[in-house]
DNA sequence: AATGAATGAGGGTTCATTCAT
DNA sequence: AATGAATGAACCCTCATTCAT
């Protein structure tokens, strides 16, 4: 109808601004919320970080609850596709696997600005059921599923012992969310090192001791 | 001045309610800012679940800062002492040990309100950094000392195999803090159990678990 | 069940209070709502003229809207009950009758700032259809079966011509209302009289003009 | 500057659209003030109800409060001329005159969306007391004029009782004003009509009423 | 000691107005 | 001339804190 006003890759700058604003919002918010909480942080904070002032925001999330479904919804998505990917292509043994899939999934959250949705469903989960449900849905569910296929895929091929496949997942697991957890929280109290180590490195070690539990006596680690 | 008011022996129950009112308050008060966060949870409602009006909650203390304050300080104190009774009394194999200590303690903490301390921390630490501090000192530290403790006396016996000990710690650790922190969070978002099964018989595993990938060979799992 | 807590004529000064706020908080609203209308009166504004903070006028009514139908609630009851009396208790001629039910009541109604609600219904009645049917039920319904009731009882006694009952109602009635609204737009706006007349004796006039027109040419307009 | 956009008797229609803004800019700006009051009304809706964007009213009035005093500025000018030459060209008696005039005059803002220019004045001229001088010089000194002309003519010519012409002149005028007014508030509250009757016929009602009061005995309503 | 009415600073949200395009 | 994104002052309402009783 007005396609002299339709976005161009050659559009005034004005509007390639309008364009990512939304993200820049969200980006702002989720930093604001990940570090004073979502009732600690004000509107014009979130504003002054994204570089707009208070009114702007309002043009493009109608409510501060609404900015918030939507920095948990815009960063939950696809989060799993990549690792489904990973887990499709290998061939060798389960062991090697595990170990590169959850440390590169790992290393790609922790980095990101996305660890930080851990702390902000852990922290705003009861206030806002909604959110509750979307996130099993689209992170719980499909990781479980994900991690838990390449464990009971470790026990058919007689590489793992026959153990209880939920248990393994959330052994290996909860310790990568509480790292995330932990670089937002006690971790950003500067100064006090608590855990002193390095995550990366804490992390292999970890999945490997657990592996070792794992593995029957005969099964190597990872491919000779 | 009103000696008929005096405090004695048989002192009537209004004055035996006065001195537990600062329990009574600092149990309130943990319940809601677990429930919903310091920020978003009203001095009322804290006042209202203690069964005292708004006005009485600052004849005890002095903000709602010095109240959060109080709750973490009282809740802290003391959760480590019992577990290092348990370990200088014991004497058998040390992984029996570490399953009996660990289980006990987190037994303890996940039934007893003060599971909620841990999303507490989490979720409040970046905006009262003298939390941290004292936080560290007071439960990390000691905690980590006393399991790193009986996980070097098993390297140094022979039972565990050589590994690098601050990791097992935190292996062995991060999901029992993980559990007491979901129970509060997505764990009271009723209906939807996101991890359909019994947390006792879980930590157990896990340990057990993690135990086998730790045990030298020979080394039994407790005492035969 | 708190009997020393109960308002009693003795009650402290500070209990008196309490009681006398909300009518305080409903006359400041009026008056304001009636000079600036409902939009454009702020909470303060209110507030302050009822002699209290902000704050204050919250814990007596939830919401600036609550209070607008507060307002027209509590000035609209029983403005019609006096004139019933009057009726009930008349005798003479129905001239007379109308004349002096008509006078009185208005002039109650000029006189006290209830003369305001009119403007202010006229002015908020689409914004808050809530009001239209409580004021139509409240007033213009009572208020028209009375003036009716007299009307009709002249025709059948043979005072007055035989008469549409419905038109001559609203041909006395909506002056009266007028200059209630006038008193409180242009006639508000200092300096430029525009009617620059004495609206009680514009009143009985106006009443007096109708009546000629309505008495049979034997009847007398008053008990002789 | 631009002679290519001169306009012409043949501009194109996108030209004839920029003369007919300010107008279409009133009509939505009169229909909305009456409809919700000035305050409570928004430019943006100004705007879409005239097909225009929030910016484009700014091209056109410098301010909403200018925009107000544009619509009672040209909906007040010449609504009474047309009255004026109808008294001029008439002869006969002058009750039909007043009914005439009155009548035609009457039907011709009721029906239009000048009769929401009563119920604005009413509602905004406390606000804005520019618009009270204007509107008495501009509509109710000559429609008094007028109509108190015709009384006292008729007065004068005997066909008229001796009465207060300022009277006479308020009796009549102020139900048609209140007929106006209620047709755009409690007449526009969809369902209840509180006045359950035709407001042509009650118009002609009243005045042939008041006439009947008015005339002398021996003078005819109308021309024989 | 206990109450709860009162306060007022502060936060979420709206909207008249501006201005780059 | 027209647009609509952006602004920021202002408004409604909340709630931590105080204090008279």
């Amino acid at each position: 109808m007005h396609p002299e006003h339709a976005p161009s890759p050659t559009a005034p700058s004005h509007q390639r601004r309008k364009a990512e604003r939304p993200q820049e919002l969200i980006d702002a918010a989720l930093s604001l919320f990940v570090e004073k909480g979502f009732a600690a942080t004000r509107t014009d904070e979130v504003a002054a970080r994204a570089g707009v002032s208070k009114g702007t925001l309002y043009l493009y999330y109608p409510s501060k609850e609404e900015l918030l479904k939507a920095v948990i919804a815009q960063r939950l998505s696809s989060q799993i596709t990549e690792g489904a990917r990973q887990v499709a292509e290998h061939t060798g043994p389960c062991a090697g696997l595990l170990l590169d899939v959850l440390a590169a999934w790992w290393e790609r959250v922790y980095d990101s600005d996305a660890s930080g949705v851990f702390k902000l469903i852990i922290t705003e989960v009861r206030n806002f059921p909604d959110i509750a449900a979307f996130y099993l849905r689209e992170v719980v569910e499909p990781g479980e599923q994900l991690i838990g296929q390449i464990v009971q895929r470790g026990i058919d091929r007689g590489e793992f012992r026959t153990v209880d496949v939920h248990v393994v997942v959330h052994s290996l697991v909860m310790p990568l969310v509480m790292l995330c957890v932990h670089k937002h929280s006690l971790g950003a109290c500067g100064g006090m090192d608590a855990l002193a180590m390095d995550p990366r490195r804490f992390i292999r070690q970890h999945i490997a001791l657990l592996l070792t539990g794992l593995l029957t006596p005969a099964a190597p680690l990872a491919t000779p």
